[in-house]
DNA sequence: TCGTTGCTGTAGTGCTCGTTCCAATTGGAA
DNA sequence: TTCCAATTGGAACGAGCACTACAGCAACGA
């Protein structure tokens, strides 16, 4: 293994476990789900015992809702709306829808997971469930956020219209390019969903007007 | 083995076991996924013990997997575009979104099931899901020849990006209800979405034309 | 030098899993 | 009646599961 035989890690390897744990779990967790993600396959990949990640990790359920959290937090820097140098409404929606194309095609384990959780019934919900519904609902309200930005007249009804149909539309593409592989352009097809999004919004706010 | 089929009395339970067995399972499965799906749960649901399971399915897997046959055949049942005499174009496949959103409210468990299927990236494929992609890809080719048959013009790319947008935005906005429950009204969303879809593909048309 | 803290390594625990074996039962065919 | 095939019932299997108990060891503060 790497272990430097100069000048010892300070302590243990604390930290850097703890990343190593989360890093082999995400992987995991990612292509088999909650179920199919046991500790002894995550020992195994990330070279450390099943008695270190329970070091770490109270159960399993706080080792999948960790993964959810962190990944959520690297998934979510990537997507941010263009400022308004960045041209016109249509343009910066469609940049932004862009951008989160490309953060879902280049770690879509964060998405595949959070769905996965979300679409189970177990009895028992796991903590990671929640966890995801609960960032899921951040991401939302962004969206939401930015609709009211580039549309200040549209009124509450039409925001949460458009903010459900502009997340399903990002769930079902990233779920038909799973499916597909690379048949399917992401990025364009994000493209051309933030331009649907945008025209029902425009067309919703001149009939307010109107 | 030619036998005499003559309108014979149920030996044991036969054919009515198999359909006990089927709709425990699809309930179970539709609720927790694969790894989920633990056969003692079948076995306690539909009150057979697993020996006779084990009799009426090879394994696991094909149990699995005839789940998903049926309840497609099922669900498919529900979805036809509607005819001619139903009006305009927009108005036909309007009517034919909001049947798919009300089937999918009636038994949801088909898709769920199969989403979690299809998420899943484990190392031995199970049969269950070649079947849900298989009668997915059935279902997509309608969906291509209902948008052929109402825009002749449009090439094929045309189509399948319609296509794909399309059922992309059924898959997102069905996950849409799945978390978010009553607080979606699933019908009044896939009639936006067929407008939305039938919008763009005039424009398509229509550029194509000019 | 000593004790404490932080983490790793080994070797389990009891439980549930998918699956199998085989002995009953049951109703029609001979 | 006897036989057979279609089912059911029950018990057991080895494997894998989440999780734990506990000893060992490296680095610090004292």
């Amino acid at each position: 293994m790497t272990r430097p035989q100069t000048a010892r890690k300070k302590r243990a390897n604390g930290v850097e476990s703890r990343q190593r744990i989360l890093d082999a779990a995400v992987e995991i967790a990612g292509e088999r789900g909650y179920e199919g993600t046991s500790i002894a396959a995550v020992s195994a990949k990330c070279g450390l015992p099943a008695s270190s990640i329970y070091w770490h990790f109270k159960d399993k359920d706080d080792l999948i809702a960790a993964v959810i959290e962190r990944s959520f937090e690297t998934w979510l820097a990537a997507v941010e709306l263009p400022g308004e140098e960045a041209g016109t409404p249509l343009e910066r929606v469609t940049a932004m829808a862009s951008n989160v194309a490309k953060s879902l095609v280049d770690a879509p384990d964060f998405l595949r997971l959070g769905l996965m959780l979300a679409l189970e019934r177990r009895p028992a919900e796991p903590r990671g469930r929640t966890v995801f519904l609960h960032v899921r609902d951040i991401a939302s309200q962004k969206v939401a956020e930015v609709v009211r930005t580039l549309l200040p007249d549209l009124d509450e009804d039409a925001v949460r219209t458009l903010t459900t149909y502009a997340v399903a539309g990002a769930d079902g593409l990233f779920v038909q390019r799973e499916i597909n592989g690379d048949g399917v352009d992401l990025v364009a097809m994000f493209e051309l969903h933030a331009q649907l999004v945008h025209e029902a919004a425009t067309r919703m706010a001149a009939r307010k007007r109107g």
